[in-house]
DNA sequence: ACCCGTGTTCGCTG
DNA sequence: TCAGCGAACACGGG
């Protein structure tokens, strides 16, 4: 699920169901999510209620208030962490790992099959605090991609340009999905060294990133309006939603041409087209 | 049994 | 300091 588009949906979620809600009740039901050492910890949001939503890169920046103290909540959710809300009175979903109840009757459950994801109260809702906020690059979407910056950053760099782009210090938000299908828009070749790039490529790089992610999101908002749910989750045997990604044998759409092929760098699958990506 | 998985962090090397 | 690399984390699904 989660690279920034999933995360800047979470993060709309999360507005739409807890802005100015107070916490009433934290169940903490797997510690290793929280802090295997302070699992208590979370218990600094009861009586909190949220104010401000915000996301950087991949990380939901949630912050409260309580008793006119600032308060913070950071989740980060890893290879497969989701926010669902259910009714107070409904069983949780399977692999609830914690869950806030808010005194609008419902319960907003963080699920998490492979625990990869984290939450942290940070004190005073001070996000910079927290290692894998502060450093962070520009955000993809927000901040939006300058081609002369990235190139400043690419041309130091040997390795190739697709593992360069998972760099959440160069640039926010951007995961495996969205640098394979980026690199396909702006048909550049993944294996190209980073500082291979000439000002043109950048140029296209910049806009490709910016529109696949926001088709990415486009798509979760048309699928959220036409089910109606509030609490949209992927379904099981859903289509692949992307131009190119995991369609490892499938004809190229654009070029008609070329096969996509899978290649591994940096222990993780690239995507790309061999006839139209240079 | 084997391989695969939308992410990050740590330890090591040069 | 830093770029780069492999392993580790954890738990499924196909």
């Amino acid at each position: 699920m989660p690279e920034l588009p999933e995360v800047e949906f979470a993060r709309r979620c999360w507005q739409r169901w807890a802005r100015r809600r107070t916490v009433t009740a934290i169940s903490v039901l797997e510690p290793r999510v929280v802090k295997p050492d302070a699992p208590r910890s979370l218990e600094a949001l009861r009586g909190a209620t949220f104010v401000r939503f915000e996301r950087r890169g991949k990380n939901l920046l949630l912050s409260a208030q309580r008793r006119k103290v600032p308060v913070g909540l950071w989740s980060h959710l890893g290879m497969s962490g989701k926010w669902l809300r259910r009714e107070a009175s409904e069983a949780a979903p399977r692999f609830s790992r914690v869950r806030l109840d808010l005194d609008d009757g419902h319960a907003l459950h963080y699920v998490d099959m492979r625990l990869f994801g984290k939450l942290r109260v940070v004190p005073s809702a001070d996000f910079e605090t927290v290692p894998a906020v502060k450093g962070l690059g520009p955000d993809a979407l927000v901040d939006g991609v300058d081609p002369a910056r990235l190139g400043e950053r690419l041309a130091r760099l040997k390795g190739p340009v697709k593992v360069a782009l998972l760099d959440q210090r160069l640039l926010a938000g951007v995961g495996n999905i969205q640098a394979s299908e980026a690199l396909y828009r702006a048909k550049i070749d993944p294996r190209r060294p980073a500082r291979s790039l000439d000002p043109a490529e950048l140029r296209r790089l910049a806009t490709a990133i910016r529109r696949s992610i926001e088709a990415t999101l486009a798509g979760m908002e048309k699928e959220l309006r036409r089910r109606g749910d509030v609490s949209y989750v992927e379904e099981p045997g859903s289509p692949n939603p992307f131009l190119m990604y995991a369609r490892t044998g499938e004809r190229c759409r654009r070029c008609r041409r070329g096969v996509i092929r899978r290649i591994v760098q940096a222990a993780r699958s690239t995507f790309f087209c061999p006839a139209c990506q240079a």
